[in-house]
DNA sequence: CATTTCTACTGTATCGTTACAGATTGCGCT
DNA sequence: AGCGCAATCTGTAACGATACAGTAGAAATG
């Protein structure tokens, strides 16, 4: 029992290695088994043990070795981020990062960004974390109706959170924006004003959310009665482009009185269209623009204003990937959150 | 040699495992100690063996499995970024992201996003990721000139770079941006357009560049004859603070006709208490900040801005810590942007 | 021919953790 | 006394990779 054993800080005293689980059981005079499974609270193990265990490894500042963890169970402890680079013009991801890793904090989890470039291939980055087998769950977001990486990843068993929802009868943990409420709500509050004659930026229609705002939109005409003007540009082309075909819309005779806007970063040029052309928001027209940091109305407070809570959304679906790795069904772990309209939305 | 041995898929076909040594091992006929060796290219390896190896592992698609490297070696392949959460308000730490990312996808390294409030204390991440040998390299931002993580970093051993200078005696890799430039070029600026009564909005005191801007910015007033109107608050300030205090300073008898704004996100609100005032841009004073993301721009073309390549910033503090890693000394990784004025600095 | 030297390859132990299959003890029951 | 059984605890063998100390065979040396 003493011929060629190591026990961490028993052999030099003075340089305090990292303690294992090892060094525990020498300290207790218990066998290593025994630790990790009083440090799980296994019913194996009697209640006094147990307590003992605990305080030695609260007393040497224990911390399992995760790749010894990881190497023997396949848990990693990872959650992945997978962003787009080009979608983030504003600090969208970065609040992301920041709502998921407040959830992640009271957990072991870490979390892993792997960002990638659309114009490749989605794929990719999914690919790789399901063939390395790098995460215990994923994040994604720019979902499509008939998401591949949501049929991949499903199909792979790899517990997933979303934010967006896919269209085409998968079922999976999700967070999302009420966009067609917004867009919707966006129309009444320009009818409100005598508005009848409304623009839309919309998002690439590819994503699932055009629809959603487009229905928004489209019933919102209905309802108030209201008609649309044209708009050849997405929220997602370079804002030099927003800016130029919307000021030639607002120099065309048919101009729009209103302007829905479903991206933050494209209302700025959408405004700087609107100002190149002449016309004055709050006078010749309003708008209305979703927003992910609030900056619109530092800019033009004549911009009608809504916060889409990113970091809420982090939040939301690092607690659904959490709950997905633990069991839960996915049906439970989807979530919507509704446009919330600064003043009562006057 | 036939016992009890588990070769991957040699096992069951069917089910695809994860190839590992063992499986390469297997295929080639050699032992897994070879192939090993043969992968990392060891001098005692046969070439034609070498090549051998390399072709099986390529047509497997093997990996190494992480967990078993880091056990073994104690190399996680992980670079640890420390964002503050609440230096963020516009997409700063994104790009950053992006810009680490963009170095570490030719590598085997992984980014992990260590968040923090700075409200907490900020050793408490890099002591985490000491204690826990979680990470191979670091990189923090919001250096103070004797910032207590770059010593206890050094102190410890561990690679880092740093967004930001220290100023005590410390050598370590680090990449800035020539802050003092930016403010004495943002005097003559100021200076060439008739200004003379200028304001800062500095940094708070406690980082180090809120020096590097002073020295910049008092050496400009000296050179081209202006003087200094003092303003009572700090870009790191809640917006609302900024635009009330600007806004009070500009409609006292006093008010600046320049203002130099060490960041973009406070420019904002610093125009926003300008026009409060009823005061405007390019008429009753100028404005000259610095940006991140290039939108001030869109919001008054009137603000002369400089462009801060945080992105750029992400990829040269990526190279730095991985030559650090691999034993680079540091004085050969420190980096200094210049600010580049657009049109050539009309 | 015996011995050294070199080349090319291999077995074993190990990193820290956990699954699994025991082992030990005490106690109640027949 | 013998047996079964529950309550606790433990040793061993993995997970995948690599450091280290070999070994086998061929070639060079004297």
């Amino acid at each position: 029992m003493e011929n060629k054993e190591n026990f961490g800080q028993a052999a030099s005293p003075a340089a305090r290695e990292r303690p294992t689980l090892k060094t525990i059981a020498f300290m207790t005079g218990l066998g290593v088994t025994t630790v990790s499974r009083a440090l799980k609270d296994a019913p194996d193990i009697g209640a006094e043990t147990k307590e003992r265990v605990r305080m030695v490894a609260r007393q040497l500042g224990y911390q399992p070795n995760r790749a010894g963890v990881r190497l023997r169970t396949g848990k990693t402890n990872v959650i992945a981020l997978v962003l787009s680079i080009d979608e983030e013009i504003m600090g969208f991801s970065s609040q992301m990062v920041f709502g998921i890793s407040e959830v992640l904090s009271g957990t072991p989890y870490h979390i892993v960004v792997t960002p990638h470039s659309h114009s490749k291939d989605p794929m990719l980055p999914v690919r790789y974390i399901l063939d390395t087998g790098s995460a215990d769950g994923v994040i994604i977001s720019r979902i499509e109706p008939d998401d591949p990486r949501v049929r991949l990843l499903t199909e792979r068993g790899m517990p997933f959170a979303t934010h967006g929802r896919t269209d085409a009868g998968l079922t999976h943990p999700f967070h999302d924006f009420n966009n067609e409420a917004f867009a919707h709500q966006a129309v009444e509050r320009l009818v409100k004003r005598g508005r009848r004659r409304i623009a839309l930026l919309q998002p690439p229609s590819k994503l699932t959310y055009y629809a959603h705002i487009r229905i928004g939109f489209q019933t919102g005409l209905h309802d108030y009665g209201a008609e649309e003007v044209p708009l050849r540009v997405n929220s997602d082309a370079p804002l030099a482009d927003i800016r130029d075909v919307v000021e030639v819309m607002m120099r065309s005779p048919n101009a729009p009185d209103g302007i829905v806007c479903s991206a933050g970063s494209a209302a700025i040029a959408v405004n700087a269209g609107i100002e190149a052309a002449g016309k004055a928001l709050g006078r010749d027209l309003d708008m209305v623009s979703k927003q992910s940091v609030p900056i619109l109305n530092w800019i033009r407070p004549e911009i009608i204003t809504v916060q889409e809570d990113v970091r809420q959304a982090g939040r939301e679906m690092a607690k659904a990937v959490i709950a997905r790795i633990d069991g839960v069904e996915p049906e439970l772990l989807q979530s919507i959150s509704q446009p919330i309209w600064p003043e009562g939305g006057r």
